[in-house]
This record gives structure tokens, sequence and C-alpha cells, in this order.
DNA sequence: TGTCGTACTACATCTGTCGTAGTAATTGCA
DNA sequence: TGCAATTACTACGACAGATGTAGTACGACA
């Protein structure tokens, strides 16, 4: 298991990830970032949808109401934009320089 | 440069392998770590020293004055314990997962 | 004598994460 | 049909780690 002060800082970017090939809402995000971790991180709800919250208001995904299931369940879909996409590629970009960083204070004893 | 909440979690990980190989201060550790990251990443001052606090509290480290240097410019040095070996072990060991983790999430595009 | 580098300490603030709790609809199954 | 589990959120308060700002104090160098 991962802890949340590891990968904090890259919680936005799994989302982002998740959002690339096609347009998502919490829960699905959710179970796929468990299922592609392999288990390994579940991103906890309140840090989920407080995500959410904090890359709306910055420009890089905006949420929408799918017609077809306007009754009902009422889920929240999410779409990336433009700005996400840069953002994310930033965040990629700043995650290798990351690993080569961290990995020269990486010793195996 | 590396924004602080990739690395956050991982201060004390820096710092603690900055140890290993001998006692050292403050200052040194600062000027190790960024010399060691190439500049890539700088440890803020404060957030190096509230570090220190929280690894003494947690045993991972003592502090002590040498002796040979008792007046003048009192420099606190820092030294690992048997637990914080262990805790420094286990960072890296869920550093590597932690990798592996987030590679799944970056897509060069 | 004054500035720069060294070596810290104090304090207040911010951000992201988390715990707890609660709402409400839909689905599974007995 | 009835009740639990799952889905799909929202609200609120707390906390830890990082940061900004500021200030102290000593030594070296010019």
């Amino acid at each position: 298991m991962i802890s949340s002060d590891v990968i904090r800082g890259y919680n936005d970017t799994l989302i982002l990830y998740m959002l690339l090939e096609r347009d998502s809402y919490g829960y699905e995000i959710s179970k796929n970032i468990r299922t592609l971790s392999e288990e390994k991180y579940i991103m906890k709800e309140t840090t989920l949808y407080s995500a959410f919250t904090r890359l709306e208001k910055n420009g890089y995904i905006h949420s929408f109401f799918k017609e077809e299931e306007s009754f009902g369940k009422r889920r929240t879909y999410y779409r990336i934009t433009p700005e996400g996409l840069m953002y994310y590629r930033e965040k990629c970009a700043e995650w290798q320089v990351t690993q080569e960083v961290v990995n020269k204070f990486i010793k195996e004893l």
C-alpha cells in the first residue's frame, strides 16, 4: 500500500490520466485507479471529490451531465480540457525528473 | 525544478540518506542535497529543520554537539539511529512500489 | 566597519488529505 | 416484497507537512 504523502501531488495526475481516453465520473475513476494500480493504491472518496473541485477550479477539467441519463442517478461526468492536457504533460515531465532525483537518494542495504 | 508536493513525504528519506555515511548538520545536509540532486531540488530551510524535529521525535535520528567545536558556531549534529535505518529501508521499498504505480499513469503524448 | 555566508529558531498560514457522517437512488438476492 | 449492499455523491472539521516571513547571532573577508 502506498502512503498518501508519497502520492500527494499526483492524485490530480492520476485522475487526468483516467480522463485522457474518455469522459468519466467519480466512482468509475476511483475503481479504475484501484484496478490499474493493482490494488496498490486506493484513492479515498473525499480526496477524489476534492480533487475534482480543484481541477475544475483550475480549468483542467469540466463537469457536465449526460442527457441520456438525466433522471435517476445524477452522475457528474468530467472531461479533460486542453489546459488539463497541458498540465498533465507537465506533471509527467516533472515526474521523470522527480524519479531521477529521488533515485539518487535510494540505496539498497 | 521539483514542486514540493511531489517530494513531500520523501524529505525525511533524503535527509536520512545523507546521514547513512556520516553524521552531519543542517547546512551541510542542505548543500549536499542540492549538489547531489544537481540543483534540481533545494530543500527550504524551514522544511529541513522541521524535518529534523519530526525525525528526532520519532526516534529516527538523534542530535548532539561536537565537543571539539563546543564554543563558537554551535552546530547541531545529527546521527541516524537503528530505527532510522529501518525506516529508511521501508521508505526505499515503498518508493519502488510508488514508482511502479505512478508509472502506470504516465503517458508520453 | 559592513556585508556575506553560516547556522539556526519562531510563528503564522496554506494546501491536500483524511475521518466521520449523512443523503439518496439503484441493484442484488432471499 | 423487503432489506442489505453498492453506487454516487456532499458537508464539515481536523491534521500534518511545507512555506513565507522574520529575526538572531557568529565568523570570515575586504
